[in-house]
DNA sequence: CTATTGTGTGAGCAAGTATTGACAGGCAGG
DNA sequence: CCTGCCTGTCAATACTTGCTCACACAATAG
């Protein structure tokens, strides 16, 4: 597969700085892009301004425009990209693991199976 | 925050070639570095033993050495630190949209505008 | 008009990637 | 034994990409 549009989520995932933007703007519901620079004493407002044009772009963030202020928020259907490439690495894994805990695995299911085995 | 574990999946997933051959060797149970390269002709054995070696340092794959042969394979429990990134920045919009659903929205809700105008 | 918000642009620096050449490890044959 | 061949990695080099910063501009509010 290798969509350019995987290879835009992981990009923007594989930066430390943009995760933490990214988690920042997860635990409040709306920040502008001020908010999150202020958070950020080791980067400037311009490197998050880029950080921020890559999560949009990415599709991980949305942008709601209001006068000045730019407000960010985590979008809801996010990160598909990278849990359809998991599921399909990890399929032949959690199928084996599935029978080896129940004996019962349906293909195509792998959707309700956790990659970690963990429940939410 | 940014842990290195996080930090080097994250950057072992970023490379395209990288997850190429994740999934390469997903689709079989255990696969030596001679055919992994093989299945390359855009990179060369020294780029595929670097990226194994990353892949390995980053615990998404697992060595076994038989003779001159190196089998790699996916570890079984791999990307918790993806997956429990993801679930920490979504939490809190899960469970935003779950009251959503119940019929509590809040007033000057975040309409999701994206500025792409990108569908999923 | 002035101040604030946020982004666009280009330069400088650092990190990562693919290649070539060479080496350690192991297997078969004489 | 030891020679030749195969597998896979290590070392050093050139190339590309990406991150951050300083400066400046568009947009908006008072």
């Amino acid at each position: 597969m290798a969509n350019s549009d995987s290879d835009a989520v992981f990009s923007a995932l594989a930066d430390p700085t943009r995760r933490a933007i990214l988690s920042l703007i997860g635990e409040h519901e709306e920040l502008t892009a001020g908010e999150i620079a202020a958070r950020f004493d080791s980067v400037g407002r311009t490197a998050v301004s880029s950080h921020l044009r890559i999560l949009r772009l990415a599709g991980l963030v949305a942008e709601r425009r209001n006068g000045q202020f730019r407000h960010y928020s985590v979008t809801s259907t996010p990160a598909d990209a990278v849990v359809a490439f998991l599921t399909s690495v990890y399929q032949h894994s959690l199928e084996q693991l599935a029978s080896a805990v129940e004996g019962v695995s349906a293909p195509g299911d792998a959707s309700s199976v956790r990659a970690d085995g963990r429940s939410a």
